[in-house]
DNA sequence: AGCACGCCGACT
DNA sequence: GTCGGCGTGCTC
């Protein structure tokens, strides 16, 4: 029998299978556990052969078989083969990965009993009032009484309780837990599938809803694009739901952060089946859960971060991939895929629907629309009578700053914050200030392990290097000329809030940046004390601008645009336009629509300008303008080769000859499809003590240069090179560094 | 990638 | 003496 094993080896294994078992016993897609070198793997069998071309003397058996049935279906292998091959990486590592860890390790592809809870109290205004002070508590409370069958303790914990809340609660005899097998009853059992009427929906929503739901048989990929509040989450609700009547399931994908209590709750009050999820946040066991629930069919839906994109399940019908722009879907290490693309295989393998959801499409979703190939559904109303936010340049040029903040931006939120308002600033730099400079003799402080800069941090006080994590003391006198004068140049969060709350001694500042939340429940504690209304200023970096919506925010201020826009990566200014569009989307409500203001000193800059006319649209076609004469995606599509060593030039050794070889290799292709670029070093050539180097190759053809590709990446897997030389393969690189 | 094997230098 | 550095080869 043929088996894929997890080893970056891009090859199959033959076995004989075990004595105590007929060969033709053993499904294709089980796990099985096999002897190779030295030690023993778990192995997915891929198919049973009658012969095989390696010599009898060296096969070996089967040690066991750990599934009677396929843990993998056909199509997830399929899927996985495909992958694999597109992405130029091993099945096995391929098949491995898309297991959830406890199936990778050969643990029972089944659940045991899970703690559920059930409330023993009556919970009446007596017993709130003696909650009163445990906020956390009375909120499980409720929440539990809710559930007279009880709730599990899974369910509690995605929700954003924990394990001490539960522990206390019960102590005081209100609630107890009893373990329960959960049942494997497929979802389909359940006669009424909507828990809660849906939400009237607006001639736009209607339209975008029936386009999807009219084809639930049929493979169509739709790029449903709506702003902020217009409400795509209820054309997915009303989608699910129709799909759910014809008994078929859902995968919704959704960000790394998109995964809040929030969402997982208004899906699970909409709907009677259950809705599994799979993030992060969960333990391995949690992970196993939901993995089964979805592959057993007994979850109606599932809710995940990328890697749901291979979980089995056996009555997909539709496919909704939310925020379908958002860089979290590519995996950056390993299999470099991108679970938006893997999605758009499995609708047409499923012959289901794929809604790509967002306010800011890619330009790679947009292109494919204009070529016909995505059905394009607007939502541009917004919900109630909520009016777009309204944007403003803020020319930096002959103004007075005061650590990075204009007089004129400081007046703007003093009169917003006297109203009773509240203000978000937006900075995309953590620590104090960027890099610290000697001012006797220009130099700065340097990582030792990177071409970057140490930012500096005042709380706790440190030096920081966000590339590879060093961590030293604040020195106190220059390293090069050993004077005194250091100097801070620069701003980070930090700083801007030291600024803003002397400035607004009257309102409180609240930070929220990866150092500030790094305690678990601390941005949720942080998120509710702005719930409660009160005038504030909320300060920090890419966490706030994705989410989380603030409909007591009336200004919304963006430090330091211009730092997007003018990056290394091409990408950059796509990606600055969106998270303007994004944060923008977060402020104001019906009754107080929300103000932006952008600080830059280039206030004339096309994509500045379009941007503040929240006009997205015009914005990216300026863009597509600017890719299609650089040749750049989605004109074409690239593959990036990078290399990495502690020595200085070996990655530039292996990649000059890589291009020599793929010169030779690929003549033909060369002279008109395909181009080579590179070698060159990555924009921050050395990190973490490795020096890094590119070899970038585009092609107009996909065919074509994926056969190049192919060929570079046999050269490179035929030679045995310096183990501390590294090279990975990425297809359509999302970051450029 | 792991892991074993085997070859050299250095050190309780 | 042997512990451990890492170059080389192999995995059905």
């Amino acid at each position: 029998m043929r088996v894929a094993i997890p080893s970056p080896l891009r090859q199959l294994f033959d076995y004989l299978p075990p004595d105590s078992y007929p060969a033709h016993g053993i499904c294709p897609g089980s796990r099985v556990v096999v002897p190779f070198g030295p030690r023993q793997v778990v192995a997915i069998v891929l198919s049973i052969e009658p012969d095989t071309d390696i010599p009898t003397s060296k096969l070996k058996t089967v040690i066991s078989v750990l599934d009677n049935e396929p843990l993998l279906p056909n199509d997830i292998i399929h899927l996985c083969q495909w992958a694999a091959r597109y992405y130029h990486h091993s099945l096995g590592e391929t098949l491995a990965q898309a297991m959830p860890k406890n199936l990778r390790l050969g643990k029972p592809a089944s659940y045991g009993a899970i703690p559920f809870w059930n409330c023993i109290a009556e919970l009446d205004s007596e017993l709130q009032n003696q909650l009163k002070r445990s906020k956390k508590q009375l909120a499980a409370l409720e929440l539990i009484s809710s559930y007279p069958q009880g709730i599990s303790a899974t369910e509690l914990h995605e929700l954003g309780f924990s394990k001490s809340t539960l522990k206390e609660l019960s102590k005081k005899g209100l609630i107890c837990s009893r373990n329960v097998e959960p049942s494997a009853l497929p979802f389909t059992d359940i006669t009424n599938p909507l828990k809660a009427a849906h939400l009237k929906l607006n001639e736009e929503q209607a339209f975008a809803c029936e386009a999807i739901t009219d084809g639930l048989e049929n493979y169509r990929t739709y790029l449903l694009e709506g702003v902020t509040g217009s409400g795509k989450t209820e054309v997915y609700l009303q989608a699910i739901s129709a799909a759910l009547s014809e008994g078929k399931q859902t995968l919704v994908l959704v960000p790394e952060i998109g995964l809040t209590p929030q969402t997982v709750r208004r899906f699970r009050d909409r709907f009677n089946v259950p809705v599994a999820c799979l993030h992060s946040g969960l333990s391995d066991g949690e992970r196993l859960q939901g993995w089964l629930e979805a592959a057993r069919g007994s979850a109606g839906i599932l809710i995940s971060t990328r890697s749901g994109i291979f979980t089995p399940m056996p009555h997909l019908g539709l496919i909704i991939v939310d925020e379908e722009h958002d860089g979290s879907y590519k995996q950056q290490e390993s299999l470099r895929y991108n679970a938006r693309d893997l999605a758009i295989y499995r609708g047409r393998q499923r012959q289901c629907p794929v809604v790509l959801g967002s306010a800011t499409p890619s330009l790679e979703s947009l292109h494919n629309t204009h070529q016909g190939k995505y059905t394009q559904l607007h939502l541009k109303q917004r919900a109630g009578n909520a009016r777009p936010p309204v944007m403003e340049l803020l020319d930096l040029r002959h103004q007075v700053l005061r650590d990075g903040l204009s007089t004129e931006l400081l007046q703007r939120m003093a009169a917003h914050l006297g109203r009773g308002n509240q203000v978000m600033v937006f900075l995309n730099r953590r620590g104090y200030a960027p890099s610290m400079i000697c001012q006797d003799c220009g130099n700065i402080i340097d990582c030792p392990h990177c071409d970057a800069h140490m930012t500096i941090h005042r709380y706790p006080p440190h030096m920081h290097c966000h590339h590879c994590d060093l961590q030293q003391a604040i020195p106190w006198q220059c390293t090069s000329c050993q004077s005194r004068k250091l100097q801070p140049v620069g701003q980070g969060t930090e700083r801007t809030e030291q600024v803003l709350s002397q400035h607004f001694a009257d309102y409180p500042v609240l930070r929220i940046d990866r150092d500030t939340t790094r305690r678990k429940q601390a941005l949720s504690d942080m998120l509710e004390e702005v719930q409660s209304g009160k005038a504030c200023i909320l300060l920090g970096t890419q966490m706030l601008a994705k989410g989380h919506h603030f409909p007591d925010v009336t200004l919304v201020a963006i430090i330091n645009a211009d730092a997007g826009l003018f990056s290394a990566d091409f990408r950059g200014p796509e990606r600055t336009g969106q998270l303007i569009m994004q944060v923008a989307g977060r402020a104001g409500r019906g009754d107080k629509p929300g103000q932006v203001i952008i600080q830059t000193y280039n206030p004339e800059h096309p994509a500045l300008q379009l941007l503040s006319m929240n006009d997205y649209s015009r914005f990216t076609n300026n863009l597509f303008i600017e890719r299609k004469q650089l040749n750049l995606p989605p004109e074409g599509y690239l593959t990036l080769i990078r290399s990495e060593s502690v020595n200085q030039n070996e990655s530039e050794v292996l990649l000059s000859a890589l291009r020599q070889y793929a010169e030779q290799s690929g003549l033909q292709q060369l002279d008109n499809s395909l181009r080579i670029l590179g070698p060159i070093p990555a924009p921050m050539e050395k990190r973490q003590g490795r020096y890094r180097w590119h070899l970038l190759i585009h092609g107009k053809n996909r065919n074509h240069l994926h056969s190049l590709v192919g060929r570079v990446v046999s050269y490179l897997e035929s030679h045995r090179l310096p183990r501390q030389l590294k090279w990975t393969v990425d297809i359509d690189p999302q970051e450029m560094s």
